[in-house]
DNA sequence: TTATTTGCAAAAGTTTTGCACTGTA
DNA sequence: TACAGTGCAAAACTTTTGCAAATAA
């Protein structure tokens, strides 16, 4: 069984909610789409496999992932609600194409190191933080060899 | 006469776009405001000082001062739109308060290191970037002297 | 004069909610 | 059985747009 499955399922239990097929349908379809979806899209792929299932369900149940810990929620440059599929401790930091919209993440411990040395100088106790570069990721940059940096 | 009006006149001069009175007044009525505030309260700050301007012409000309960059827009955690009046160079980069939800901006030379230094491993062309980091302000934290970091 | 801007109201887009019915525990 | 969850449609928000009247250049 899928370990994310199984996570919500634990979920579900610890906070003495029900698992209904619904939930589980949704969390299977969310898991096979491209990462960073709106809800929009994701709605429109439950709705392709299963057109029973009600859209304030798919919203109802994108939040209920987010509290489980299986879906992140986005807000980039345009403002449109989006999710992600966290894989692993999540490292929220983000690479935006500005002209394909493709999002990559990235992980480097320098960003924790930023903001150590600036909550320091500021008394400000951080909870998570990430950052966010938009640009042309290498595939909208063109092929290589071209000028670069 | 305030820079940043003049600063509205000479865009609308450059674009071909007119001087009316609705669009300073309300650029006075902004700057006016704190800082990062929802459209809204921009919105219902006008109405407040002139309820004769419509809140489609706020809506319009918050977007114009975006595009003359006397204004930021911003969708931090909540995904509520917010503008930000840019004092000098915008550093983009972030403390969001998650108890009084107030926003400080900072600047560090180590975050542009650190967007050079990954987009160059992942041959991402950066336009821009900003990072945000969430937590406890000093003010929400408490008095000075507790058990800090 | 002429094209832009405004205010209004309607429309469009997104998210939430009330409620009767269904389904899980 | 009891109560949470679902589907639907309506409501609540947020933002955009069409259009006639007003206004800047």
């Amino acid at each position: 069984m899928k370990e994310q499955l199984k996570a919500l399922r634990e979920h579900l239990r610890r906070a003495g909610l029900k698992r209904t097929a619904q939930r589980e349908e949704i969390l299977r379809i969310f898991l096979g789409l491209e990462d960073f979806q709106t809800v929009d899209a994701v709605a429109r792929a439950v709705r392709e496999q299963d057109p029973r299932i009600g859209q304030s369900t798919v919203y109802r149940s994108l939040k209920l992932f987010v509290e489980a810990g299986l879906a992140l929620e986005h807000h980039f440059l345009d403002g449109k609600t989006c999710f992600e599929r966290p894989s692993g401790p999540s490292p929220r930091n983000y690479l935006v194409c500005t002209s394909c919209q493709k999002v990559q993440a990235f992980e480097d411990r320098l960003v924790e190191a930023v903001r150590d040395k600036v909550c320091r100088g500021l008394r400000f106790a951080p909870a998570f933080n990430r950052m966010e570069i938009y640009g042309l990721c290498a595939e909208c940059r063109g092929p290589l060899g071209e000028d670069e940096d």
